[in-house]
DNA sequence: TTGAAAGCGCTACCAG
DNA sequence: CTGGTAGCGCTTTCAA
C-alpha cells in the first residue's frame, strides 16, 4: 500500500497522512490518533527508499568490519541495534576487503562517499588516525570508539584503559609480585598503547623496572596468550603474574601454566581485561578470573545513541566520554607464592 | 555531484550515462569507457537512495539477531558481507528486542514489510518454523540456514549435523566408549534435533542404550557445558566421553574435568563441534580437541551467493544444500580408560 | 489545520 | 547506439 492509496482509503490528502505520522505538530492530535490506528489497521509502511531520497537521509550507520573479525563485535552490535531499532536506523556492516591500513580507509571511503550512511564508527583507533581526517574532509559525521591522540578534535568515546591497567597492575604489586608480564593487544591500537602505559605507570610508581621481556602484543587470540605465557614462563627469571587484553588471552595464559605444571592463582596470578560475554564468563574460570570489567554491549548502545545526537546536530568536537572501568578481585590474584 | 550535472559535464545524457555505468550492453564499449574514467576522475557517484526508489530494490539483505547474540555470528557475517561488497549489497542486522518466539516473528515481520530488504536469512530454525509462513506470505524471498522440518518448500543451506555427530560418536564407541555424555545445543532447533538423531543412531547401531541423564540441551556457553558435564561426572557411572555442541561447551566440559581431577584424553574423551572461530583453536586446547567441523564463514559466504541468486530469479525450492562436516581427531579422544 | 504540487536523483520506456 | 521524459513514493514548501 502506498501513501496515496492508503490517503484516499482514510479520506486524507498524502500530505496531512505523512505530517500525522511524522509526528508534525501542526496536524490535530485526533487526526494523529486517527491516522496511526488506521496505519496499523490496514498495514500501510512507508516505502523507505522513498523517505530516504525525499529528506536526503540514509537512514543508517556504517560500521566497517576489519579482516580480524575480533569476537567482541557481535556483544557491539547487538547493544547499537539495540538502541537504533526504535529510530528506524539500520546499521549497515562492510567488509574491509584485503588487508593493510590502506585498505581500511578505502573502505571507509567508499561507504562514506557512496551515501549510503549518516554517519560512521571508527573501531580501534590508532594515534593520528588516517579515518579521522578522512571522513572529516568528506564531511561525514562519526564518532571513534577508542581516541586518537594527534588528531583533529572529534567525538570519541573511550574507557579508561590506562587507568584500568594501572589498578590492575597495582594490585598485582600489592600481593607482592615484581616479576609482570603482560600481553597486551595489537601494537599500535591506542588501546594498547594506554594499557602499556598504565602499566608502566604502576611499576614506576612503585619503584620496579621495567623489563621489555615481559611485554607482549599481539591478537586477542588464545594462541597469542598461549605462546607468549609460555615463552615468558620459560625464562629463567619468570613472571610470577599476567596482565592479559582478553578473556581470549587469559585462556591462552591459563593453558600455558598448566601445561608447565603451573596452578594459577597459587603458583601465578592472572588479571584480564573483560568485555562482558554471554558465553565465556570470568566466574566460571577455574580459578575464577580476576578482571577490568567493561561491558561492550552498552558501548555500542551508548555510542548508536550519541551518533543519532550527531546526526540530529550536536557539535561532534564536544563528545568526550571517558568510561571509568571496574576492577572484580576473584581467585586468579593471590600473593606472590613464598612472598 | 549529481547524474544530470556529470552528464552535461561530460557531453553525454543522463540515459546514457546510467547505462553506461550499470553495465547495459546498448552502449558502445568506448563510450562506456570513457564515462567510467570520467566518473572516477569528477568523483561522480549515484545516489544510492534514488537508484533503490527507482529501481524497487532495497540494495540489502535483512539479518534478525536474537537476543542471545550467538558468538558464532561475527564469523557468519564475514562470511556474508565478503561475498556481498561486490555487488553494491549491504547487510541490515535488527535486532530482536524482547526474547521469546512471538517476537522474533514480529521483528522479521517488520524488515520485511518496510521494504528495507530484498531478501533475508533465517537463522537458528526449529521444526514448523512460523518466520518460513510468514515470509513466504509477504512475499519476501528468504534462505533458511538450517533446516525446517514440516514447513512448505524453501531454501535452504545447512551442515550434516547428524552425519557429524554420527560419526563423531561412532568414533567414541570405536575407542571403546559405552556412556557417552551429549551435551547439545537449545533444545527445539532443528539442528539440536538432528544431533540427538545422529546420536542415538550410533548407539542404536552398535547394541548401547539411550540413557537420557546423559543427555543435555543448553545454550552454547561454557557454563552450560560445565554445569552439566559436572553434573553427569558426579553420578556414579558416569560418562567416559563427552560430545560437544561447540567449542564453548567444550571450554566448560574440560573445566568441569579439571574440577574432578579427571585429565581430558586419558581419563575421558571429548569431541566437540567447531565453527573454526581465529580466536579459539581446537588445535591449541590442551589436550588438542578432536572435532567435527564445519566453517561458519564459508556457509556465510555461500548463503549471500544463493541469496543473490534467488534475488535474480532463481526458483528458491531447488536450493538445498547440506554440506558434509569435517571429522578431524586429535587428542582429546582416546580409548577408554582400562578398555 | 489541511491540501496541491514541486521536487528528491535516478532508471527505463519509447522514440529516433 | 543515444536521448527525452515519465515515473519510483515520499516530504515539504506555498497557498488556502
Amino acid at each position: 500500500m502506498k501513501l496515496k492509496e492508503f490517503a484516499r482509503e482514510i479520506g486524507l490528502s498524502p500530505t496531512t497522512v505523512s505530517r500525522a505520522l511524522s509526528g508534525y505538530p501542526e496536524v490535530s492530535a485526533a487526526t494523529r490518533q486517527r491516522v496511526s490506528a488506521e496505519a496499523v489497521r490496514l498495514g500501510y509502511r512507508p516505502n523507505i527508499n522513498a523517505v530516504r531520497l525525499a529528506t536526503g537521509r540514509a537512514g543508517a550507520i556504517g560500521l566497517v568490519m576489519n579482516q580480524a573479525g575480533e569476537f567482541q563485535l557481535t556483544e557491539f552490535l547487538r547493544g547499537m541495534t539495540e538502541q537504533l531499532v526504535r529510530d528506524e536506523m539500520d546499521i549497515l556492516v562492510t567488509p574491509v576487503v584485503e588487508d593493510g591500513t590502506e585498505a581500511e580507509v578505502n573502505a571507509y571511503r567508499r561507504v562514506a562517499e557512496a551515501g549510503k550512511v549518516d554517519a560512521m564508527i571508527i573501531l580501534a583507533p590508532q594515534p593520528n588516525d588516517p579515518r579521522i581526517p578522512l571522513l572529516q574532509g568528506l564531511g561525514m559525521p562519526f564518532l571513534v570508539h577508542g581516541r586518537s591522540e594527534g588528531s583533529a578534535p572529534h567525538a570519541w568515546l573511550d574507557i579508561d584503559n590506562e587507568g584500568a591497567i594501572f589498578r590492575a597492575t597495582s594490585h598485582l604489586i600489592d600481593l607482592g609480585h615484581t616479576r609482570i608480564g603482560m600481553i597486551n593487544g595489537r601494537k599500535g591500537m591506542t588501546f594498547s598503547l594506554h594499557r602499556d602505559i598504565g602499566y608502566r605507570r604502576a611499576l614506576e610508581e612503585r619503584g620496579l623496572t621495567f623489563d621489555p621481556r615481559f611485554v607482549a602484543h599481539g591478537n586477542f587470540t588464545d594462541e597469542v596468550g598461549f605462546t607468549f605465557a609460555r615463552d615468558m614462563l620459560e625464562q629463567g627469571l619468570r613472571p610470577t603474574a599476567f596482565v592479559a587484553g582478553s578473556m581470549m588471552t587469559a585462556l591462552g595464559i591459563y593453558r600455558a601454566a598448566r601445561a608447565l605444571d603451573l596452578v594459577v592463582g597459587r603458583d601465578m596470578s592472572v588479571i584480564a581485561h573483560d568485555d562482558v560475554f554471554p558465553y565465556l564468563t570470568a566466574d566460571n574460570m577455574v580459578p575464577s578470573l580476576s578482571t577490568t570489567r567493561s561491558s561492550m554491549r552498552a558501548a555500542g548502545g551508548r555510542i548508536a545513541t550519541l551518533l543519532l545526537q550527531i546526526i540530529a546536530g550536536r557539535p561532534a568536537e564536544e563528545i568526550h566520554e571517558l568510561w571509568p572501568v571496574e576492577l572484580i578481585l576473584r581467585e586468579s590474584t593471590q600473593p606472590v607464592p613464598g612472598g
